[in-house]
DNA sequence: GCCGTTTTCGGCCCGACTGTTTTCAGTCG
């Protein structure tokens, strides 16, 4: 496929959801706003060759995104520029969309501020705060100054979004500090944490109970919280000192499984549901459901309210509307459940793990202990090869030495299949980082890259098709190279790429780091489309990070996947088998 | 701007909390 001009998918969403504001900003009609809002959306969940589609003029083929929106990716994609969004951009000063960051600023008074006081930045609004200058506009007051000054510092000090390893810390301390008070009948986290999604924006904590104060003062007491945002009757809110936003939701208990559905989202699901809801007459919110009679319907847990939709209930990662309504609806219809989603009990062994050998911080002993203490079957070394000088990789001799000591430890474990493999950098030409007959006596082999990062698409992309195409492979390591909240991974045609490893029948790994959780969930449905297989790795660098494979498996249930579809949940000796089936022609 | 078994126009999800108001607009989720 020739390059055309280089433009991500992910940049080409960016650009659809900064128009979406600047139109905001604008004052254009809220329906076209969200229409691009949706439209970023939709595309970011579309997943494909988006130079293929375009060439086709296939654009509008994906649901949210019509004849105008088509014309924008077309143009980018094409040309790389789009008169369209040149006109929209016109409208306002860019630096504008920095003022929405803002906690308690949106659209309509960042335009008040631009066209009252010509504000177009953050250090100028805070310049304007401080000399009283805003107070005085219409609809601000003193109140509105400080806490524009407040959200200008928090804007400073925090990042915005969240790894969701430290989500899960600050949502379950205050989840345990609520759970336990007299009257509470249940209590959940909500939102996208209960959603699985990789990153996490603010923690939604949500309890049933008919006396709400108690609760409330809990909340509250809760250690290293830096700011009260809110505190309502039902609804409080607190920024934590981790720069994590912490929602309270408090509601009657016969409310709880509508109120728990609705505060997990995703918006988008929701959304959907409640059309369906309309289309019948009826009305969804938080509190309930209710018939056309205004009669409210039962619905003491989830699946009632999918129930009476005609739907199988959705597990809660899967709830962003990109294509769970046609699997549930479909099951309701068959009178079938949804497939058990993978856990961590079918987890039987790991790939991947680092050890002193290179840049891990566990010996291999203390590695291997862990993992048979987390009771697992397998564990495979996968230090690194030897041109990743940085991490300490392993010269053809310390491979060899490593080999003698993993024989000793066999026999400490026993029960443990253990396994030698590397994690080989896929060097800048696409080879391998040792000599053929030296990878061919490893059990398996990960390719990974980690240098030359910013080779142009067309390139990178034949590098790792050469490196996947050796028949040493057995494993791709962290297929895109992302860093979450830090970087994108590398410019890659990864549809084509997926489709080669589907061929080489080399494993794709999810990297279960909770910085990287790569490769990116939204692959799933095609993942499952072409036939790959997936493992879920730790690359763990000590004795503790073999347990993130927790939020790997998370994010294998957010794909969709079933237990059966995961390489490391096979056996001892089929998983044997599965790795030497790499690059062996099929049985006929 | 998008969409369609009420289809090419006329809709487009819903509610809590805050601050500035004196009945409500804006923001947020």
């Amino acid at each position: 496929m020739s390059e055309v001009t280089g433009i991500s998918k992910d940049e080409i969403c960016r650009t659809l959801s900064e128009l979406g504001h600047i139109l905001e900003i604008a004052g254009s009609s809220p329906f076209k706003v969200r229409a691009f809002a949706n439209g970023s959306r939709a595309l970011e969940n579309w997943q494909g060759d988006l130079v293929t589609l375009v060439k086709d003029g296939k654009v509008t083929s994906i649901q949210g995104i019509g004849k105008g929106l088509a014309g924008v990716i077309e143009d980018l994609v094409l040309e790389g520029e789009s008169s369209a969004e040149e006109e929209i951009r016109s409208l306002v000063p860019e630096s504008l969309l920095q003022l929405l960051r803002i906690a308690g600023l949106g659209p309509k008074k960042v335009r008040v501020l631009y066209e009252e006081l010509q504000i177009e930045s953050v250090d100028a609004l805070e310049q304007a705060c401080q000399e009283n200058q805003v107070q005085a506009l219409a609809g601000f007051g003193q109140t509105s100054e400080n806490s524009i000054l407040k959200g200008i510092n928090n804007l400073r000090r925090f990042a915005g979004r969240h790894l969701v390893s430290q989500a899960r810390e600050v949502a379950s301390r205050f989840l345990s500090a609520v759970e336990v008070v007299n009257g509470v009948e249940r209590a959940e986290v909500a939102g996208s944490l209960r959603r699985h999604r990789e990153t996490i924006g603010d923690i939604d904590v949500l309890v049933a109970t008919n006396d709400p104060e108690p609760v409330r003062d809990a909340f509250m007491k809760v250690d290293g919280i830096s700011e009260v945002m809110a505190e309502g009757e039902t609804k409080s809110r607190i920024l934590s000192e981790e720069g994590v936003g912490v929602d309270l939701r408090i509601v009657e208990p016969t409310a709880f499984a509508s109120a728990l559905h609705y505060f997990t989202g995703s918006k988008e699901h929701n959304t959907r549901l409640r059309q369906r809801a309309r289309e019948r007459g009826w009305k969804l919110n938080e509190y309930g459901l209710w018939n056309e009679a205004g009669e409210a319907l039962e619905t003491p847990e989830e699946t009632d309210i999918f129930e009476h939709l005609g739907m199988a209930w959705v597990p809660p990662e899967l709830r962003e509307d990109t294509g769970e309504f046609e699997i549930a609806e479909s099951l309701h219809n068959k009178g079938a459940v949804w497939d058990e989603l993978i856990s961590m009990e079918d987890v039987q062994g790991v790939l991947h793990c680092h050890s002193t050998w290179s840049d891990g911080k566990g010996t291999l002993r203390e590695m291997i202990q862990a993992a048979s203490d987390l009771g697992w079957l397998y564990y495979g070394t996968g230090d690194h090869s030897r041109t990743a000088s940085y991490a300490g990789g392993l010269s053809i001799e310390q491979l060899a030495e490593q080999r003698l000591e993993l024989e000793e430890l066999r026999k400490e474990f026993p029960h443990m299949t253990i396994l030698q493999g590397i994690e080989s950098d896929i060097l800048a030409d696409g080879s391998l980082d040792y000599p053929d007959e030296v990878l061919a006596e490893l059990d398996y082999v990960v390719i990974s890259v980690h240098s030359s990062f910013s080779l142009p698409r067309d390139e990178q992309t034949a590098r790792i098709e050469k490196a996947l195409r050796h028949p040493a492979t057995t494993v791709w390591g962290h297929p895109t190279g992302r860093l979450l909240l830090q970087r994108d991974g590398y410019e890659i045609d990864l549809d084509h790429l997926l489709s080669v490893a589907a061929e080489e029948k080399v494993i794709v790994e999810l990297n279960a780091n909770p910085k990287r959780l790569d490769i990116d969930w939204r692959w799933g449905n095609r993942i499952r489309e072409l036939g790959v297989d997936i493992g879920i790795h730790p690359d763990a660098h000590s004795t503790h990070g073999l347990k993130d494979v927790l939020y790997g498996v998370a994010i294998a249930r957010k794909m969709g996947f079933t237990a059966e579809q995961v390489t490391n949940c096979l056996d001892p000796q089929d998983y044997l088998q599965r790795l030497k089936r790499c690059h062996q022609p099929e049985v006929s």
